[in-house]
Order: structure tokens, then sequence, then C-alpha cells
DNA sequence: CGACCGATTGACACAGCTCAAATGAAGTGG
DNA sequence: CCACTTCATTTGAGCTGTGTCAATCGGTCG
């Protein structure tokens, strides 16, 4: 798991939020890091704790979820290198879901404190994560979308294409493949659907000659076709980067009147 | 629709995410407002749109929605007086979903400009909207949750108990009892299963003496029945007001070390 | 009165679930 | 290097919750 300097990925994400200066560059450099290793399937944060420090991720993956009835485990979202996964402590508390790994991985935790004093300093940053804050909320109502509206195919599909697409952002996937320690199991449960129909859907994807999927290893290999079934559209993901900015007036230009 | 001063309802939320000073009740008390009126079933924001003003409930409903291959629709969000529909319009462009009426509503538009302007002036009031953005976050991971891992009864029961609690937040609902003017058709496009079926679902739970459900008018017989049902915990929506913070210090008082 | 819309009902079909067992792959310890 | 365990994947066989289709009913409004 290379990982550079530790908030290289993170500063990659924040670039196409925001324009930072230097001085912002400086404020991330400088934030106070407790790098920590994790094995596979382990909590990180638990549902009901009040943590006063965020959590970023340098390498691997995390996944936050809830459980229904205290058993059915329903997956929320995915975290990839670059995400802070729990932004949200830094003003609720205590903590709706859990936070695990999906499989080992190394994450940097941040203190609250000195993470709202980098925010205080700098308005670019603070917008930065609000924007972030934002295309979160555009993932979720997607995943609601994805999870009340579409059959398991298309529902399996469509994860696989997010992912893929958060990876390729953050350098961690070429050619629409990545590697991912999940199981089937994980994936039925960010899908809500059982492991079993997970199985046959993922043999469906692959008879299909859509997408490959060795032990860890996902290739979409038709794009078209995967986005089709998937009804996938990238435009939540906000991949276009910052809203242009009027460079005489400093604001947003809008488009609209 | 008795609205009283256009931003009460949001003044009266705003007061529970963070401490407002006077000066900062003067900066929303001086938002300009644009108020409109819609009759029921109209688009307000239509999917594709960039605009340059924020949309306030003052009376009535707002959903947001997305459609699934162009036409299975798919509610993501309501939104009651109070509630700012399409915040993340502010720093996201273009809009991925639409925002319509249920019933007639009367909302206020906000310019984004005068906006910034507020929240450039007040930390406390950008630190309020940043924290009803994570609020969004925690509602949505809820929906998430409840249509990958319920089952259509505790779907329905649990969208009926968020927005009991909602209503009541804003004194529109009173004893587990509020008026929506939705159709069986709006809450099974919530939840993720057909028409049919939410009619099938609405009258178990009137049979069994846990929801009346007269014309636009719900209320709540046995808000534990319904709760357990529905595995509903309102955690979530983090009605407990702001976050305490130390006098002293100034800063959130973290239970952990 | 006719048109329309939402609620309701019935009959039937099927996507996806559950249960259970088999297979395969990857350690682990002797 | 082989038994043994463990965990993920795969397969099969029923079962059921929910969807679809279509018709009816009831209220409301012009």
């Amino acid at each position: 798991m290379e990982i550079g300097r530790p908030y290289s990925r993170l500063l990659q994400r924040l670039e196409k939020l925001n324009t930072l200066s230097a001085h912002d560059r400086q404020l991330i450099a400088e934030l106070p890091l407790t790098v920590a290793n994790f094995s596979a399937n382990e909590e990180v944060v638990r549902h009901g704790e009040s943590p006063s420090r965020c959590t970023l991720v340098l390498g691997g993956f995390l996944y936050g979820h809830k459980r229904v009835n205290g058993s059915r485990r329903q997956i929320t979202s995915f975290f990839v290198p670059g995400d802070i996964a729990d932004l949200h402590t830094l003003h609720l508390a205590p903590l709706d879901h859990s936070l695990s790994t999906l499989g080992p991985a190394v994450v940097a935790f941040m203190p609250h404190a000195a993470f709202r004093e980098m925010l205080d300093r700098s308005p670019q940053l603070a917008e930065a994560f609000w924007r972030d804050t934002f295309i979160r909320l555009a993932i979720l109502r997607e995943w609601v979308t994805n999870l009340g509206r579409r059959d398991a195919i298309a529902r399996v599909a469509h994860v696989i294409c997010e992912l893929a697409l958060r990876l390729q952002r953050v350098d961690l996937a070429q050619d629409l493949c990545f590697s991912i320690p999940w199981t089937q199991t994980d994936l039925a449960d960010a899908c809500g659907i059982s492991n079993v129909h997970a199985n046959r859907v993922v043999q469906e994807l692959r008879r299909l000659g859509l997408v490959e999927w060795d032990s860890r290893k996902v290739r979409i290999r038709d794009w078209d076709a995967v986005t089709k079934i998937a009804d996938f559209s990238d435009e939540y993901l906000q991949l276009g980067g910052p809203a242009k900015r009027d460079p005489l007036l400093g604001q947003k230009v809008s488009e609209h009147a």
C-alpha cells in the first residue's frame, strides 16, 4: 500500500473541489496526523461513540454501515483513499452508524480541534469541505434511488460503476479496473440484496461479458453496456471540478438568471 | 397556511443547530426573499438546472426526486416548512435531481450572493448550515437502510415516524398527528414499493390500529408499536439540539479521549 | 352529468429470499 | 508437506413478498 505523503490523495481530491492556495496546502500539510493500521473487518469507529477526531483513509477501504433489528446489515457508504469517512463527527455526536475496514487499511486520525482551527484560517478549505459534504449527499441520493427503484443486476452494476470512477479520480483504477478487498456479501449488503443473489448477479454480469471479478479484482469490460444496465450517469459525482469563478468578482458565475 | 414572519420556522430550526446571537438573527431577517406560490405537483426546480438562488419552504411540502430509466420515480427527500430544500446549489451545479411540490406550497427564494454574504459575516450561521447538511446526510443514510433492509410495512411506518418528528419540531404536528397532502403513490415512491402495495400496507397499519390515515391526515395511534414495527430510533434526526460547548474554551466538549 | 383522480380489490406472475449442502481456496500447525 | 479449519463462492430447491395488470368504487370539480 504505497501512500506517499499521507495527505497527498486528500489534497488531490480537494484541488478538484476548490482552488487552493499554497497557504491552504500548507495548512493541510501541517495537520497533526496519527497514523493507524487496521486489519480486515475491524470496526474503526463504533455506532454511539462521540470521537474527537476525524478519520482520513490513506490506504485500503472503509465502509459505513447500520444494522436493522440489530442484525441485518446495510452498508451506506464506501470510503476510498483520500476520503474523510466521518467528517460529520466535527458537528454531530454521537455517531449514527459504524465505520469498518473492508480489508486491511491504513488511516490517519486528525483531532477535531486542529481541524477546526485549519477551517477557521482558510475559507477556501472550509468551502471545499462543505462542498465535499454536498457531494456525499448527492451520492446518497443516488444510493436511495438505486435501492428503491432498480433491480438487483442494475444495483450491483451501479455500485461498481461508481467505485470505478471514484477510484479513477485518485489514480487507484486504470482502464476501469480496480482492486478492492470486498466479498460478495459486502456487495450484497451495499445493494440491499442477499449474498446468494449477489452471487447470481455477479455470475450473470460475467456471463454477459460485461464485468470480470476474480478475487478482489474487478474489471469493467464494456463501459457502455454496463452503464446502460445500471442506468448510470456520472453527473452526481461532480467530477467536473470546481465551479468556475469570475476572477474579477471572486464569486461563482451562475449560469442562470 | 399561516406563515408569520417568513423566516420564523427557519430560525426556529437554526436555533436548535447552533447558538445564535441577535446579530445572527438580524442577518437572517435581512435576507432578501422572493415569495412564490405553487400549486400541487409543480416542479419548483428542475433536474439539470443551475439556479442562482436557494429555496426555503414557508408552507406546504416539497420533495426531491430522481427518475430511473426516465420513468420510474424515486423520492429521495421530503422538505417541510423551515427547510432549505436545495442548499447544495450554493456549491454544486447542475442539479442532480428535481424539486416538486406535494400539494400547494409557498416558498421563498434567496439569492446565492446574499446568502453567501450572510455566511461570510457569521461563522455561527455558517456552522449551523453545515451542521444542517450533516443532518441531511444522516437522514439519507437512514433512508438507504430503510430501502435496503426493511420490508414494506416497516419502510412505510419508518417514513411516517420521521415526518411526525420533523413536523413536531416546527410545530406542525401535535400528538403525533399531522396533515400532509400526499397520495399513497407518493408514499410508495418514497419507500421504493408499488402504489398497490403501499395501499395494502396502509390498510394493514390501519387494521392493526397503529395508524389513522384519512385523506391527507395522518395520526400515529400507538407510537411504541409503530416504532417497533419500523425499527425506528430518532437518534439520526439529531433532535437533541446543538452539542454542548465549554463556555470557557468556546469549543465542543468531547465525550471521548 | 361527465371526467378525472385516488383508493381499493382480485388474480396471477416472478424476482429475489431462505435454507441447506457442496465445492474451492487459503491459511495454520504439526 | 499433509491434515484440518475457516471462509468465500457456488448450486439447488422451494417459498413468499411484492409487482403488474385490470377492473371497480368513490369523491370532487367544472
